[in-house]
DNA sequence: ATAATGTCTATCTAACTAGTAGGGATAAGC
DNA sequence: GCTTATCCCTACTAGTTAGATAGACATTAT
């Protein structure tokens, strides 16, 4: 199970990227119509600030706005910002890679083996599949690069 | 990042099923060749016991065997059995499964949609890929119940 | 009887989750 | 230039979980 956290970040993430352009969106405006706890989804979006996803206005009229497009931020990236590293294994990690102290061989290793399978065909859609691609309903292909539908 | 008591339960499944059959292997034995506390492996093995996936002998010459065949153990509920539910959120566990609080409605959650992609990935492996598998390196096909390779 | 095993229950510590609290900084509007 | 609404920052807390550790009891081969 994904933490509260982490699913208040995406609940607040898709309600500013469905705001007009440039319209900004208050933490309290969210917090009531998603029933977050107002301060703890502050926390939250200040930590979506500093990641670069969110930029922010103070003071009157002020609010959160999409600093980078929906469609080039994926649920991986947000997932791993508030829950860490994806991966099943610390061996399985690129980013927190560590080898378990008792491993005698990672390239025999039958536990590092099935669980990498796991893992990659759950990245393959993670890591894939973006804010943008979920507001819009894009269809979900399973071959990466290949485009199932275009616009226009 | 699964936890070390089911990484632990692994390591020692994979231990019993590769000894030969009816042969039965101590805890002490397993926490020794696998760098495993062995009061903590005890508990593990009395977990795996009471689930019906190990058999064990008590007394001097005791030791713990498989009950039911390597092949007919997948991963997923290896890992279910210390792990709980898989799903990456309530509203997408099949056996405990428990709406969003705040949750408008399942058939258009975007979060609920993604996240539903990511766990049937991740399920079509956990659930499919057994002991056996693991332990014989069987080639693993996309296609659940196409025959990739068959003996005989 | 003894020793080696599994079985059961209780306890402990550190970390983590899910908040709550209380300000301080900034900007708009009067 | 005061007020108010907003974001920004840090500290704190209660409850739960992870990862063991400990000790006694039950069973069985020798």
């Amino acid at each position: 199970m994904i933490s509260n956290k982490a699913k208040y970040a995406f609940r607040a993430l898709l309600a500013i990227a469905s705001q007009p352009e440039g319209e900004a969106l208050t933490s309290a405006e969210i917090a009531r119509t998603h029933s977050i706890p107002h301060k703890f989804l502050e926390q939250i979006l200040l930590d979506l600030k500093k990641a670069g996803i969110l930029d922010s206005r103070r003071g009157k009229s002020g609010g959160y706005v999409m600093l980078r497009p929906a469609d080039t931020i994926s649920f991986g990236e947000v997932l791993r910002l508030f829950e860490g590293p994806l991966a099943p294994l610390p061996c399985l990690s690129r980013n927190a890679y560590r080898r378990c102290e008792d491993c005698v061989s990672e390239a025999t290793c039958e536990i590092r083996r099935e669980f990498g399978r796991a893992y990659d065909a759950s990245r393959q859609v993670l890591d894939s599949r973006t804010l943008g691609d979920a507001l819009h309903n894009n269809p979900y292909g399973v071959e990466p690069g290949h485009e199932v539908r275009r616009a226009g």
